[in-house]
DNA sequence: CGCACGGTTCGGTGGGCGCCGAAGCGTCGC
DNA sequence: GCGACGCTTCGGCGCCCACCGAACCGTGCG
């Protein structure tokens, strides 16, 4: 190169994004797109090499910024940086998603479909799930989609009744919408979306599949989701008791 | 691996971000946010690389669905596939932008104060600039933050002042905040942000400097952003008469 | 105290990929 | 038609980096 990035940040752009150009790294990542914190160990297993190399991996992404990391004990959490984070690797997925990956195993394929039904997505809910909830929130008149996304004074009392906290957060956008990559479709986040799902796991409307980010709607969910939003529960079928 | 991209993504997102974690890609990619076309070889030149080697990237960055190409006469002019890649790349490079790449040369820290100052940023204005006639719009109570971006009706008077069409687009936001790797602040983006920004070279207010993505504020336009919105002239100096 | 366990560090190996120059192909202008 | 020009293809070179196993370090438990 004759002059060393002449227009400015292509070498940490490409930095930046060699961090998520790599399977393992990225299986890293969306892992803890759950929102929780993992293991080393966990890690290497779920993205399927050994421990020393998913070390290594983990000590890149942290160098770079995109996770933080926290020792207890023998044990050293990783979880994602932040929300920022978070949200750039969602459009990076949501772009990449286009073309979706082949499934090949049956096993794989229920996966799968429990994840497109309903999901964490960093802090808030995405899937059919996700998506079906915001689209309710509209119909209802408590969003509204006419220039920019926006809570209307009727979703404000609405979340209120709710418990839930409209006070206004720090630098966080109060309410954000987010690309699902399995559903291509608009879905609440930003604060409101993460106070809304805290709220139905709190409230027992959903719990965790396994240790995946999959959820799935109980039966008082079920209710609780007719009840406030008209939700036809039978959209939302799937394993919890 | 055990199982192939046990929860599915992985493959999809690390070769997508793979088509951004090369330096010269990346600076191709940066070079064609400012919305234009650009042939191979200004690509191979901007980033400093044998026309060849430009050649394949850009084949590789056409096959990924970031760029697209369109062949007339012994030219192939390449841009951006859409507003969504350019918004992701955005987004990736802010978030890449925390430690800005060291600058060397002098000539390299006039044109990064230039960049700085006003640039297009797709198809909106960026850098000062563009924040500033964001916080100018808020000021004035033509934009409204409170609950996510939305443009207030005395914005959409204003907006129908300057002859800018404010109907609805279809998929794309009204209104949309893009962060400013310069900046680190949010400014206008959407179809309102697009629509100004054409307005500005339109009615003459700026200029481009050369052919990079930095413009320049006339003597016409200062009076214009005075008297439309408040805004201190001196806050934009430099060249364009 | 000693073992088990989570995690880290270190060589060594192999594959992938970014780079270039040369040769070839199609288009434009004289 | 012929040269100039924009672009593409190909072969070869060299570097970088993801991977693993083995050795090592620290913490927790019996």
């Amino acid at each position: 190169m004759p002059d060393a990035d002449p227009y400015g940040g292509s070498a940490a752009l490409a930095s930046w994004a060699a961090l998520l150009a790599d399977r393992t790294r990225a299986a890293i990542v969306l892992a803890l797109l759950d929102g929780r914190a993992w293991t080393v160990t966990e890690l290497a297993r779920h993205s399927g090499v050994a421990v020393s190399t998913a070390s290594e991996h983990v000590d890149l992404l942290v160098d770079g910024g995109l996770l933080a990391a926290q020792r207890q004990g023998r044990h050293r959490y990783l979880r994602l940086a932040d929300g920022d984070v978070a949200a750039t690797v969602e459009s990076v997925a949501a772009a990449a998603g286009h073309r979706p990956a082949p499934v090949r195993t049956l096993s794989a394929h229920s996966r799968r479909r429990a994840l497109a039904q309903a999901r964490t997505c960093y802090d808030h809910l995405a899937g059919v799930l996700g998506v079906a909830i915001t689209d309710a929130m509209t119909r209802r008149g408590l969003l509204a989609w006419d220039r920019g996304l926006t809570v209307t004074a009727t979703g404000c009392s609405w979340l209120a009744e709710l418990g839930i906290d409209t006070a206004p957060a720090g630098r966080r956008p109060f309410v954000r919408s987010c690309v699902d990559w399995t559903q291509r479709r608009p879905h609440l986040a930003g604060t409101v979306g993460a106070a809304l799902c805290r709220h139905a796991f709190d409230a027992g409307w959903i719990r965790r599949i396994g240790s995946t980010r999959a959820v799935a709607v109980t039966d008082c969910g079920r209710d609780a989701l007719a009840h406030h939003l008209g939700l036809d529960g039978r959209l939302l079928h799937g394993g919890a008791t």
